[in-house]
DNA sequence: TGTTCATGG
DNA sequence: TATCCATGAACA
């Protein structure tokens, strides 16, 4: 698969990207080296003292009686699933690529070992620590300078590395506090980030023109997420605010998913494990989390879904309904976007861009979608920088991460550069690019001066 | 070098 | 026919 520009225009775009993303590298992002040293230091004795607790513990005296000759190596994850599914013949969760028994969170979890635990967490710890060393063997007085690469990504979005600024801990509140706690701004300035809210759904609505997301989107008022969360959790009192946790369970385990092309089966599988922690193999009354004064599991037991086999077919009819009902008009989309790419061979972005070569029908109708979602924002990083050379701004653009534009922001310039975002992302690029015909939005974040990433708050207008 | 695991969108 | 895209570490 490759994609190739069409227009002067598109290849214009990666022209220009390239030397808008160039200045901001090169202005980079502070890194207090001195609190890097501090936690990295933390972090490895409290992986130490996991790691010995580990080693003192029966379930290793086991592992390190079954390997010949020397001690086990408990960083493998190969020797681990050796140990647990051969030697110890428990039975995988689930199985990798490759048709062996995995060794991830979620499969270890399952098993149940307290032990396992111990290896989970220093594993975390590492994860964090690794984040923190990149940023000290990429730090030059005092400053680090992520490379943006446009030249990498096979749906021309773009790519990060060292360090990789488009991955850095933000989930995990521990995680967050540690690693975005060693990134400042310039002294006496502020970091501050502006992401288009729900990007990727409105640029696939510019493809699709469905009815009823187009009055998702544009009405304040109503919430896909949250009629989904309604609809999979079996809840009629519609006046009721949905608990955020099964809105986030209805978002990220079935809509992103579907949307992405999975089905009913997997979703139900991750709606379960990953939000809403009702184990599958023992669906029983009091598990899951809290609704109300009482378990999710029990509230779906009430309506009828008394198993995991009955949830799994509770899902299947909600993916029915989601394709030929909700979204009928995505669906027949998807279906002509694929049609035309059998019949021609290519498919053509918005944004001039043909993609050609080998697709798989989900590769067809995503790449299209995340590669103009990614070329809105690199229109409006091109131009902010323009701006900000043109007006000899102080502020400085620092970075990307697909949806969310970073910068290094004078105090006295905040007004004036956060007034001028909002117009070039909400207002000159659905100007510039007349097929954007659904409205866009963005969140601000700001952090305090002198304070570290991790200290953001939002930001209104 | 390929696989698996973590992280982010 | 069944989750899109990346980087990076560690291991075999």
């Amino acid at each position: 698969m490759t994609i190739n520009p069409r227009t002067i225009e598109a290849y214009k775009l990666l022209h220009d990207g390239t030397l808008a993303l160039a200045r901001a590298e090169r202005q980079g992002i502070r890194v207090d080296l001195d609190y890097v040293n501090e936690k990295k230091e933390y972090l490895i004795k409290k992986m130490n003292r996991f790691e010995q607790k580990f080693r003192s513990s029966d379930f290793h005296k086991h592992w390190k009686s079954s390997v010949k000759s020397k001690t086990p190596n408990i960083n493998s994850d190969s020797q681990l699933a050796n140990f647990l599914y051969n030697i110890k013949k428990l039975t995988p969760y689930k199985t990798t690529k490759s048709g062996q028994g995995s060794v991830d969170e979620e499969s270890l979890k399952q098993l149940n070992i307290p032990e396992l635990d111990l290896l989970l967490k220093k594993k975390k710890l590492k994860g964090i620590l690794d984040k923190l060393e990149g940023f000290e063997k990429e730090a030059t007085n005092g400053y680090m300078h992520p490379f943006f690469n446009l030249n990498t990504v096979i749906t021309y979005r773009s790519s990060s590395d060292s360090p990789n600024f488009q991955n850095i801990h933000k989930r995990d509140k521990e995680a967050n506090k540690i690693c975005r706690g060693a990134l400042f701004p310039r002294p006496g300035h502020q970091l501050f980030s502006a992401d288009f809210s729900g990007i990727e759904v409105r640029i696939a609505a510019c493809y699709h023109q469905d009815s009823n997301m187009i009055n998702y989107i544009k009405d304040p008022t109503s919430d896909m997420h949250g009629d989904m969360a309604k609809q999979i959790f079996i809840i009629d009192d519609f006046n009721k605010k949905i608990h955020s946790q099964l809105r986030q369970a209805a978002k990220n385990g079935f809509v992103f998913p579907q949307f992405y092309g999975d089905y009913y089966k997997n979703n139900a599988i991750g709606i379960c494990n990953d939000w809403i922690k009702l184990p599958q193999s023992r669906w029983k009354k009091g598990m899951g989390i809290e609704l109300d004064s009482h378990c999710i599991s029990d509230h779906l037991i009430s309506k009828g879904i008394s198993s995991f086999d009955k949830f799994v077919n509770h899902i299947k009819e909600i993916e029915y309904d989601f394709w030929n009902n909700r979204f009928f008009e995505y669906q027949k989309w998807k279906t002509r976007w694929w049609e035309s790419y059998k019949k021609y061979g290519y498919i053509d972005m918005k944004t001039g861009f043909r993609c050609s070569g080998g697709m798989s029908r989900n590769d067809c109708v995503n790449y299209p979608i995340q590669g103009t979602a990614f070329h809105c924002l690199l229109w409006c990083f091109i131009e902010l920088d323009r701006i900000s050379m043109q007006e000899n701004w102080d502020t400085k653009l620092i970075g990307q991460i697909h949806d969310d534009i970073v910068m290094d922001v004078n105090p006295d310039e905040l007004e004036h550069v956060t007034k001028t975002i909002k117009r070039v992302t909400c207002e000159d690029l659905p100007k510039h690019w007349d097929w954007i015909n659904i409205p866009l939005d963005i969140e601000m974040e700001l952090c305090p001066i002198d304070g570290s990433w991790a200290d953001k708050s939002v930001y209104e207008l």
